[in-house]
DNA sequence: ATGATACTTGCAAACACCTTGCACTAACAC
DNA sequence: GTGTTAGTGCAAGGTGTTTGCAAGTATCAT
C-alpha cells in the first residue's frame, strides 16, 4: 500500500524521507482521522524524533498531493487527517463524551446535488457530515 | 420576537444588557450565521461600543440558553452563530471563491437515525451538513 | 429611591492551533 | 561522490478564542 504513495510522492518530485514515512505509517495504520497533535504524539511514542511543525507541513504536502483528506468535526477547533487511499467515501461519528469517532460508511447524499444545484444556482463541489451522539461505553 | 427571547434570559437569571440586545438584533436581521469578528464589525458600524471579548462571552452565554447555535463550515478554522428561534432546521452551503452561505431548507437524514444507532450502538444527538461549491456569480 | 448582590464588561494576558522565515540537513539524480 | 533542492528544526508570528481581575451595571429586596 505504501508503495503506491511512495510511487505518487516521488512522481510529484517530493521526498521520501524517515519522517514523512513514519507519518504515513501511523495514519494507515489508524482507523479513524488524527489531528497533527495526535499523530505528532504517536510519533513521540515510537520514538520519531519529529518537530511538530514537520508534522504540519508533512500533512499540507500529503494533502495538496492527493493522499490524505482532511476534515474538521463539528465543534471541533481543529483539523484532523486520514489516509485517502482504499477507503471509499464515508463519514463519521464522534462522541460528545470521549471524543471516540467512527467511520460509517454510508452516504446519503448522492441524489441530493442536482436538487441543490437547481435550488441555489451553485456548482456543488463538496460536502462535509458528520454526525454527534454517546458511544456505548458513555451512555 | 426579541420579547420571546428576552424573557429567557431573564428566567434563566442573565440580565438583558446594552451589548446582549446589540447582539440579538444583528444576530436576528442576519440571514446566514456569523463569524464572531463579522459580528464585532457589524456592531462597531452600528456603533455599539463593545469589545470583542463581550462578543464571545455573549455568543457563549446565548449558546448555553440554547437561543444562537454554534456552527463550523467545513475548512474554515472559526466558528459561526445563528439564531435558533423561528428557524427550521435546515443546512448550508459556501462558495469556495467568495465565501457566501446560503441556506438550504432541506435535510435529506430523517429517516437515518436510527440505521446509524443500529449500526454503531451509538446514541445520535446531533448532526452537521454542509456543501461547499461555487456560486452564481463566482463560477 | 437606595443599597446589596451577582451578572456583565473592558483590558491585558494567556492559550490553542496553525503558518512562516531562515539556516542547516539530507534525498536523490547525475 | 557532488550538486541541487526538498525537507527539517527552531524561533517567531498570526489568528481565533478563553481566562483573570477590577470596575461597571442590571435586577431585586427593602
Amino acid at each position: 500500500m505504501q508503495t503506491r504513495m511512495e510511487d505518487e510522492i516521488r512522481a510529484a518530485g517530493r521526498r521520501m524521507t524517515r519522517t514523512r514515512q513514519a507519518v504515513l505509517t501511523i495514519l494507515e495504520s489508524t482507523r479513524y482521522p488524527l489531528s497533527p497533535a495526535e499523530l505528532h504524539a504517536r510519533l513521540r511514542k515510537k520514538n520519531v524524533a519529529i518537530d511538530p511543525v514537520t508534522v504540519y507541513r508533512n500533512l499540507a504536502a500529503l494533502k495538496e498531493l492527493g493522499l490524505v483528506a482532511q476534515l474538521k468535526l463539528h465543534h471541533e477547533g481543529r483539523f484532523r487527517y486520514e489516509i485517502k487511499q482504499g477507503r471509499d467515501h464515508h463519514h463519521h461519528i464522534r462522541c460528545n463524551s470521549c471524543g471516540r469517532i467512527v467511520d460509517l460508511l454510508l452516504c446519503p447524499l448522492k441524489k441530493l446535488t442536482a436538487v441543490i444545484e437547481k435550488e441555489t444556482r451553485f456548482i456543488v463541489g463538496d460536502h462535509s457530515l458528520e454526525w454527534s451522539g454517546w458511544c456505548p461505553k458513555c451512555q
